[in-house]
DNA sequence: AGTTGGCACTCGGGCCCGATGAGTGCCAGG
DNA sequence: CCTGGCACTCATCGGGCCCGAGTGCCAACT
C-alpha cells in the first residue's frame, strides 16, 4: 500500500500537471508544495509511484506525468466534488431559467456546461422510454394521413407522419385519441406497449387497420436506437489541447460526430451516481486520450438521461464534477417546473 | 483585360493548388497542363496576374497561390457546376429517403453533405415565417396552462408553454382552436399576424385574456430571432485544413458555435441562386480564411431555408457546389412528399 | 509585339552540431 | 528512512550551412 506521502506526491503531481500541461520535476514539487520533505526523497517516491504504474516519464530525463491509473487514483481518494462559487450557482440559474422550450433548456445547457468546463459538452434529450406521457395527439391532415404527436411531461415532442391503410373519419379518429390518452396519460412510456395492446380489438372491424397502423408507428418511435437524442456544444475547446493536434483532435470530432458512440458513452455512465471514465477506459479508441464526466439528470429523484462533459484525461476534475454536477441538478428543476 | 491566356493560367494555378495544396511554379505548370508555351512565357502572366490582385506569393521565391480575388474570378467566369455522378444521385436519394421525420431529414442532409463535400455542413430548419400552417393545436395541460404546438407545410413543429391568467374551460379552448385554425390553416405563417388580430374580441369577456396570452405567445413565436434554427456537422473535416491550424481551426469551430454568426452568414445569400462567398468577402473574420457555398431549398419554387458548406477558401468550388445543389433539390423534393 | 532560353539571385526548409539545463538514479552519510 | 552530492542522460534551442525551387530580367529570336 502507499504510504499518505507518496499519495500526497501523486495528488501534488496531478495538480500541477493539470496546471501547467507539462511534466513535473522533483525540485518543482517541492517548491510549489509543503511536502516537509527533500527533492531527493521525493525522487525516491516517484519512483516507487511509477513501479507501481500511476506516473510515467513521456522521455528518459524530464518529469513525471500521471497515467490513467494516477488519475483514476486521485478521481477515487484523492479528490472532491468542487462546489461553484455562488456568483457562478446564480449565472447558471438565470440562463437556464430564460428557456422557452424543451430545445431551448438543452441548448442552453450545453452551452453552459461548455462554457463552464471549457471542454465539450454533450446533453442527451430526456429519454422517452423513461418519461411519462403528458398526451399524445392525433391530427387528421389529409383523409389517409395523420400526424402523431407525443409530448412527455419533460416536455419533449415526437411527431411521426402515419400513412394509413384506408380514410380516417373524424369521429373514428377522435375517439382512438380519447381511448388512447385515458389509456396512457400519466404512464411511463415504456409500458405503453402493454398498455394498448388490445386496442385495436375494441374497434369496428373497418377501423382496425387504421388503429394498429397508428400504434405501429407509435411503438417504433420507442424502439431505443431512434429515440435517444442528443447535443454537443464547445468543440471549440478542443483546441486547447496540445498543441500537436492535428492528431489528437480528430478522432475527437470524428467520434462526436457519431451519435451512437456518444449514446454508448453516456449509456455506460451510471444512472444515479457521477460516473468518470478515464483514457483506455472509454471503450472508443478515438477518445483514448479523453476522460468523460457525466451524470444522471431528472425532473425528479429519477434520471431521464445524462449529460456530461469530454476532455482532456488532464482535466481538472474536481472543477468539472463539480460543474457537471450542479448544472444537471438546476437542468432538473427546471423540467420538473414545466 | 486579361488575355484568353492568362485567364487559362488562372485556372491553371487554382487547379493545381486546390490538388496539392502547394504553391504552384511556372515549371509545374507547364508540364501540368498543356498551355503551348514555355515557362518564361508562364512567368510574364503570372507577373501580369499577379499585378492585378489574382494570385500572389507566400515568400519572393515560391510558386503562386490564388487571391480571394483569383477565386473569385475562378467561381465567376471559369468554373462551372460539376454535377454529380449517377451513383452519387442514387445514393442520395436513398439516404434521405429513409428519414422518418423533419429532424431527421435535417440530420441526415448534414451528415450527406459534410460526406460529400468533406467540409463543414450547415442546414438550416424551414423558416416558420416563410412556411404554411398546416395545424395549431392546443392542449390543455392544467387548469390554467396550455401547450401551443405549431405545425407547418414542411413537417416542422415547435411547441410552447402558455400559462394563462385565469383556468380555460374545455370549451372554450376547443372553440379556440377550430377558430384559430379556420382562419390560418393552408396561411402563410408570415401573415397569421395580420389573421388573427381581431381574434380576442369575438371572445366573451372573461376568455378573451386567455385568448389574447395564447395569441401574444403564438407570435412570440414567429420573431425572426428566435423562429431559425440549424444543424451542423463534418466538423472533423476541419482537421484537414493546413497542417498549422490550431490557429487556422479556432476561429472557425467558435464562429460554428454561434448560430447568430451563421444564420448571419446564410441569411447574406441570395434565395435563389447559389452564393459563394469566398474569404473576406464573409463579414465575420473568424471565417475570413473560409469560404461558404451556400443555396436556399423549398418544398416548391420558393426557398423555405438555406443550406451550405463552411471549406478553406482552397477548395474544390466546381464540385461543392454540385453536391449543394444536388442536395438541396432532393431535400426540397423530400420536403414536397411530407 | 510576343515568345523564348539563359542566368544571376533570393530565400525558405532541412540538416547537423554543440551548448544548455532540467531532471534523474544512485550512493554514502546523517 | 531521509538527505545532499554527483555523475549522467537527453530533449530543446539556436546558429550555420547547403540545397534547390522558383523568380525577374534581359537579350535574342520569330
Amino acid at each position: 500500500m502507499l504510504s499518505e506521502r507518496r499519495l500526497e506526491v501523486l495528488r501534488a503531481i496531478v495538480q500541477d500537471y493539470v496546471g501547467t500541461e507539462e511534466p513535473v520535476g522533483s525540485k518543482a514539487l517541492t517548491e510549489r508544495h509543503q511536502l516537509g520533505v527533500s527533492p531527493a526523497t521525493v525522487r525516491n517516491d516517484m519512483a516507487a509511484l511509477e513501479d507501481e504504474g500511476f506516473i510515467a516519464q513521456p522521455h528518459t530525463s524530464a518529469g513525471r506525468i500521471p497515467t490513467d491509473k494516477g488519475y483514476r487514483l486521485f478521481v477515487d481518494k484523492l479528490a472532491g466534488v468542487k462546489p461553484l462559487s455562488s456568483p457562478e450557482r446564480r449565472a447558471i440559474q438565470n440562463f437556464l431559467g430564460g428557456a422557452v422550450d424543451l430545445d431551448d433548456v438543452v441548448g442552453r445547457t450545453v452551452r453552459l456546461l461548455a462554457q463552464l468546463t471549457r471542454q465539450v459538452a454533450v446533453v442527451q434529450y430526456p429519454s422517452l422510454t423513461r418519461s411519462t406521457v403528458r398526451h399524445v395527439e392525433l391530427l387528421a391532415l389529409a383523409p389517409a394521413r395523420v400526424m402523431l404527436v407525443l409530448i412527455t411531461d419533460t416536455g419533449r415532442v415526437e411527431q411521426r407522419m402515419v400513412d394509413c391503410p384506408a380514410p380516417v373519419g373524424e369521429t373514428a379518429l377522435a375517439d382512438l385519441r380519447a381511448r388512447l390518452n385515458s389509456r396512457v396519460v400519466g404512464r411511463r412510456f415504456a409500458d405503453v406497449p402493454q398498455l394498448v395492446q388490445d386496442l385495436p380489438e375494441s374497434f369496428e372491424q373497418e377501423d382496425r387497420g387504421t388503429v394498429s397502423t397508428v400504434l405501429a408507428t407509435l411503438l417504433e418511435t420507442l424502439v431505443e436506437e431512434t429515440e435517444e437524442r442528443l447535443m454537443i456544444g464547445g468543440t471549440a475547446n478542443l483546441t486547447r489541447f496540445g498543441h500537436d493536434f492535428p492528431l489528437t483532435i480528430r478522432p475527437v470530432l470524428e467520434a462526436l460526430e457519431e451519435q451512437v458512440v456518444l449514446l454508448k458513452l453516456l449509456g455506460e455512465a451510471e444512472d444515479s451516481a457521477m460516473t468518470v471514465r478515464i483514457g483506455h477506459e472509454n471503450a472508443h479508441e478515438g477518445l483514448s486520450s479523453t476522460s468523460v464526466v457525466a451524470v444522471g439528470y431528472g425532473s425528479g429523484d429519477e434520471a431521464v438521461a445524462k449529460l456530461g462533459v469530454v476532455g482532456p484525461t488532464r482535466m481538472d476534475y474536481p472543477g468539472t464534477m463539480g460543474a457537471v454536477r450542479a448544472v444537471a441538478r438546476y437542468v432538473g428543476q427546471i423540467l420538473a417546473e414545466s
